[in-house]
DNA sequence: TCACCTATCT
DNA sequence: AAGATAGGTG
């Protein structure tokens, strides 16, 4: 059976409608609202009081009777509990169970039982209970439980920093709870645990690199955003930037993925299944994808060296981004160890293992006007019928293979005699601008005919 | 809906 | 300036 307790308390309500409410109380309300109390206790004695009392501070409260039932629900993340307050004495005997879940967890604990027993409560402060008492739980103690919540959770950050090291010199930032800055510490998500290669600052999305505190919680949405906003009381203003360095070393994983899996097949995802990095995200990939194909990436070492010998503003390096073909490779350029060269790795990749779901488009196909290199949006293409993706082959179509397709007059001539032909891009808008342009998988052309518009799809050409 | 891409933002 | 994000596209 179990119990919930103050869910649907609106606490602004009273605070809101009244505009006399003062903003400082109702800060401190939010701030107790949010702090979700596991109550676990088989003994009725007293109980309501103790529910009442947990209540009139404003924790919400939650109510089970065993300890395995407890375990439950920490263990299936579905909820999130910021303290757990648990009878040792449970007749399931799962009382330190319970304890040393919580702890995993990084949930803090409070004891109880209705006798006071100092050996039990040694032993429930060396399996790393915070508080050990002897029932009823008083309201002093209960007022002051949310400082035990907010001293672990500070705790925990201050564990992930000792883990990470430095913060990529992105400057120290302050945990702003409502204008109170907590120790003049960098304090981010506490859950943020990086491993190996990542330094990360998240965001409510990560996923994986969590696991370590996080047993049995599967997806991050709720939990880690309800956990932010406990931390935050409840405010967005804290401003908090997200960044993923990128070590020469994830960097040199990103390459070995980009080589492994060639030119005209390095898509974000694949990258990413091939890096197979605890917490990076598709996303990151792309981003940097995007920079190193633009050859606008030079590794923290080569920013330093530079910033160093240059004093000052390293100028504009890179180059502009210019036509290329979809899933093209980034350059192996500069500031990025060459040990890697094209062709010497011995694993290929299939290209039956790049993942098709909802993906009908041929992938990878080149886009190509024949004998017209102007109007390829991504540039020279690849004639090389192993380097294409699935979907890619020319009788993945039959659509395109159409009479209609082969049959059609002179294509060029075509584009180059209609007086609305004009290079565009994928952004163009397809259903207002007549002429040719370029999608990122095929290219189109869009022509009419009198009062007629004719639409075709130039898919699998081969050059 | 998902994934890719470019442009833009911070 | 690096990396995140927005928005268009198939």
């Amino acid at each position: 059976m179990v119990w919930e307790f103050g869910n649907n308390v609106n606490v602004w309500g009273d605070a809101r409608s009244s505009s006399s409410a003062p903003p400082v109380a109702s800060y401190h309300h939010a701030m107790m609202h949010e702090i979700h109390v596991l109550l676990v206790d088989h003994e009725s004695d007293g109980l309501v009081n103790t529910v009442k009392l947990l209540e009139l501070c404003q924790y919400r409260v939650t109510f089970v009777e065993l300890a395995s039932a407890a375990i439950s629900m920490l263990l299936s993340g579905k909820t999130r509990f910021d303290v757990v307050m648990a009878n040792i004495n449970s007749p399931d005997l799962h009382g330190f169970k319970l304890l040393q879940h919580a702890v995993t967890l990084g949930i803090p604990v409070v004891l109880m039982s209705a006798d006071d027993n100092t050996f039990m409560a040694m032993r429930a402060l060396e399996n790393g209970a915070f508080l050990y008492i002897k029932k009823p739980a008083t309201m002093e103690m209960l007022r002051c439980l949310w400082q035990h919540v907010l001293r672990e959770k500070t705790r925990m950050i201050r564990e992930r920093d000792i883990l990470v090291g430095a913060n990529h010199g992105h400057g120290p930032r302050g945990l702003d709870v409502k204008g109170v800055t907590i120790n003049n510490r960098t304090v981010e998500n506490p859950n943020d645990i990086v491993e190996g290669l990542v330094g990360m600052r998240n965001k409510g999305k990560a996923k994986k690199k969590y696991r370590g505190i996080r047993i049995g919680v599967d997806e991050d949405e709720e939990y880690d955003q309800s956990q932010d906003h406990m931390m935050m009381g409840g405010d967005n203003n804290v401003k908090r930037k997200m960044c993923t360095e990128w070590t020469l070393e994830l960097h040199e994983k990103f390459m070995d993925a980009v080589e492994e899996l060639g030119e005209g097949r390095c898509f974000p995802k694949e990258i990413l299944e091939i890096m197979n990095v605890p917490g990076l995200t598709r996303m990151q990939v792309a981003s940097h994808l995007q920079k190193c194909r633009n050859d606008n990436w030079r590794s923290p070492e080569e920013r330093k060296a530079f910033q160093a010998t240059q004093n000052g503003s390293p100028g504009s390096i890179g180059s502009q981004p210019k036509p290329r073909r979809f899933g093209s490779k980034p350059q192996l350029g500069r500031g990025v160890p060459s040990q890697v060269q094209q062709g010497t790795r011995g694993t290929q990749r299939s290209p039956e293992t790049r993942s098709e779901t909802g993906r009908s488009q041929g992938v990878g196909v080149v886009p190509v006007m024949a004998n017209n290199a102007n109007h390829q949006q991504y540039g020279t293409p690849v004639p090389d019928p192993s380097n294409a993706p699935p979907g890619s082959n020319s009788s993945s179509n039959t659509k395109d293979q159409s009479d209609e397709f082969f049959n059609f007059p002179d294509v060029d001539s075509l584009i180059q005699n209609y007086p609305g032909m004009q290079q565009g891009s994928g952004m163009n808008n397809p259903t207002t601008d007549p002429g040719t342009y370029h999608t990122n998988r095929f290219t189109r052309i869009r022509a009419k005919w009198g009062e007629e518009e004719e639409e075709l799809e130039f898919r699998d050409v081969k050059l």
